[in-house]
DNA sequence: ATAGGAACGAGAATCAGTCTCATATTGTGG
DNA sequence: CCACAATATGAGACTGATTCTCGTTCCTAT
């Protein structure tokens, strides 16, 4: 789940960066530019062959690294789906976060958020005597379509 | 978290699998014995480096295979606490489970279950229309004695 | 005892992700 | 406009986990 205006989320990010002393570069303005209008969650092979099929080749070290980047600045989030590879989506500058469900028939990702959940967790947390920074909730199942 | 009875875990799956038509055989004795008496999630690897110390040496494609059906059975639960690796671990006959929470400071991982966060996951379910068949839940942050 | 399906194991192959290092860009101060 | 120092980039080697291949061995129902 982009932000609603993938633009303000692009603008959001390049100020970020630029506050915190990054110069630009032509990988990063790639990779931001492609995260921003996704609908949902990709991982770094999906992005590095979307910008290859675009004409628009960039090392993969360099995908890695803005992506490490975006992460550390809280302009994008890991996503850990399936078994083997991170997927990675914008943040939106909001705050609002929200969580995945993975159909696993036909291997639709969806997100939802959802106040209850966050609530039960903060309890969680509480009783447990954790500092819960961050959590990944990942629901499997069937989607509507697919029952 | 396994089932308080390691004996009861590993006969239960002895039978389950030998409901379902498998043969038995040395590999997977060896890892179902090991993953028995596991206070909390092994990864393959620290498997496969367990069984060799204690002179039980097991092909890496064994390991995997039977931690695969394993899961398939729903005996065991393939957890994925960090980047690279799976983790893998018992699940209780009687159905109860739990989630973690992961100190990233120290790298403990801890069990819990919560039937609020239960509910709270039953209710997104119910009303995003999905029919919800398992979830995870991972908790990241800082534990009490790093806090 | 034996055939045929399972299970095994060694090691090669794959795949995501990381690292290295030489080169290219960027932005600032002059 | 120029030089320079900091940063960004990319090719490709490397790592570590997992998967695959395939010949061998083990089970178990006749």
């Amino acid at each position: 789940m982009s932000s609603a205006n993938p633009h303000a989320w692009s603008e959001h990010a390049r100020a970020v960066l630029a506050r915190a002393g990054r110069q630009r570069g032509g990988a990063r303005e790639r990779v931001i530019e492609l995260l921003a209008r996704q609908p949902c969650a990709l991982s770094a092979v999906e992005i590095e062959d979307e910008l290859r099929a675009r004409g628009e080749a960039t090392g993969r070290a360099s995908i890695y690294r803005v992506l490490d980047l975006l992460v550390e600045h809280g302009l994008a989030e890991r996503v850990t789906v399936g078994q083997g590879q991170a997927r990675f989506e914008t943040v939106d500058p909001t705050g609002e976060h929200h969580h995945h469900l993975i159909c696993e028939r036909c291997g639709r990702l969806v997100a939802f958020d959802d106040p209850g959940l966050e609530r039960a967790i903060d309890r969680v947390g509480q009783r447990l005597g954790m500092r819960v920074e961050r959590h990944d909730v990942l629901l499997r199942g069937a989607c509507e379509r697919c029952e």
